[in-house]
DNA sequence: TATAATAATGACATTGATGTCACTTTAAAA
DNA sequence: TTTTAAAGTGACATCAATGTCATTATTATA
């Protein structure tokens, strides 16, 4: 009888295995990134690290997991805000000033994607990801137009799309340039305008 | 002396290698493609093969040399048209229409981007097609400039700039969903009416 | 302090793909 | 018809990464 050690032991274990793969991830991207490099990073065997995550998929999704529940209570956060649209652009203001290096685990989520775009298993997963994303875009979109700050051009869930393409968009194009070469502000003023436009912002 | 065979005997074998390497990359994507399925679909041993294309990146590049010439023309073409507006609006329309399994070669495109995106030998490659690619729009607002046909809101670099961002979302879109679940055409007509808004488009 | 459950180790078998090369075949020219 | 240079073959050595498992170490409990 008796485990060998707490709970918490075991969490705390998972935890800087994950962070020490995050870490990974970004620095070499999905597709270079190998086990052995985990083994190097974290204080434990082959073995070892394979007991707690059996491969990179694994590791990979649930890192995954982690900044999708984030990116849900940021949206919902912004959701609680009396502006609406204040706080999107606050959102986009803080995009714009943060350094180069910042949020690269966008770019792995892309990869990844892409890579198993073709396998039949993994699309489902993809769409349902997507779809997620979407609804709670919808929902913040919805809340300004019962709030009577927006007044919708188009229907939300178009709205809703062409932020995400914009998103993916731009995401793709740092990965490229940096954001000084990228005209990266001058990119997100422009599609700041626009969403004002299409949400039908109500100037206050 | 002499050559077993004619230069376009080669040249020949060439393209019918390029030919069944694009449909392969289609169809499993750059990081699953193996130079063995090359092997299977064309009429040659491994040796062979290799002789011609000494790896699968060798073979890739090759492709996305012609399909760059494809895409200058295009744009060289379009330059040339009495509206270039309508063209631009003509050349999304046939996009709308095209069925969802055409031109995936752009996925391919963009995996392989962001798979050696961490690679510094290759980041160098890329920034220079990017800017090739933004240079070759830069050119063909200019002509409508030109032409009396735009009176553009925005510096024509940042309008290029943009206009990539859109369409590379939007390839990045079709990758997880079909147009329609996507609202493709909804999507396509939104950016279009903001791209002639950004042009100034004179209405003639 | 003994013991037993489990955490951790790391050598190893396995896999799957790559690129090469000694050899064979082919066909144009001598 | 020979010769010979080049085209084509496919077995093979190599490599890099994976996941496993017999073994060892550790520590909470009895």
């Amino acid at each position: 009888m008796s485990p060998k050690v707490t709970k918490s032991y075991k969490e705390e274990r998972k935890r800087s295995i994950l962070e020490a793969a995050k870490k990974i991830f970004i620095k070499k991207g999905y597709e270079a990134f190998v086990m052995q490099d985990v083994i190097d990073a974290v204080d434990l065997s082959r073995g070892g690290v394979y007991s707690y995550f059996s491969n990179k998929e694994e590791l990979f999704l649930s890192i995954l997991e982690d900044s999708n529940s984030t990116y849900s209570k940021e949206i919902e956060d912004m959701a609680k805000h009396p502006s609406i649209w204040n706080s999107l652009v606050k959102d986009f203001e803080e995009y714009k000033s943060a350094s180069d290096t910042e949020d690269l685990f966008g770019a792995v989520q892309i990869e990844y994607f892409l890579i198993n775009r073709l396998l039949p298993e993994k699309k489902i997963y993809m769409k349902e990801r997507y779809k997620f994303a979407i609804e709670h875009l919808i929902k913040l979109f919805d809340e300004g137009v019962t709030n009577g700050e927006f007044n919708p051009k188009y229907p939300l869930e178009t709205i809703a799309r062409y932020f995400i393409t914009f998103n993916d968009g731009i995401n793709i194009a740092t990965i490229f340039l940096n954001k000084k070469d990228l005209n990266f502000n001058a990119q997100i003023d422009i599609f700041l305008s626009h969403l004002e436009n299409m949400l039908g912002v109500v100037k206050q």
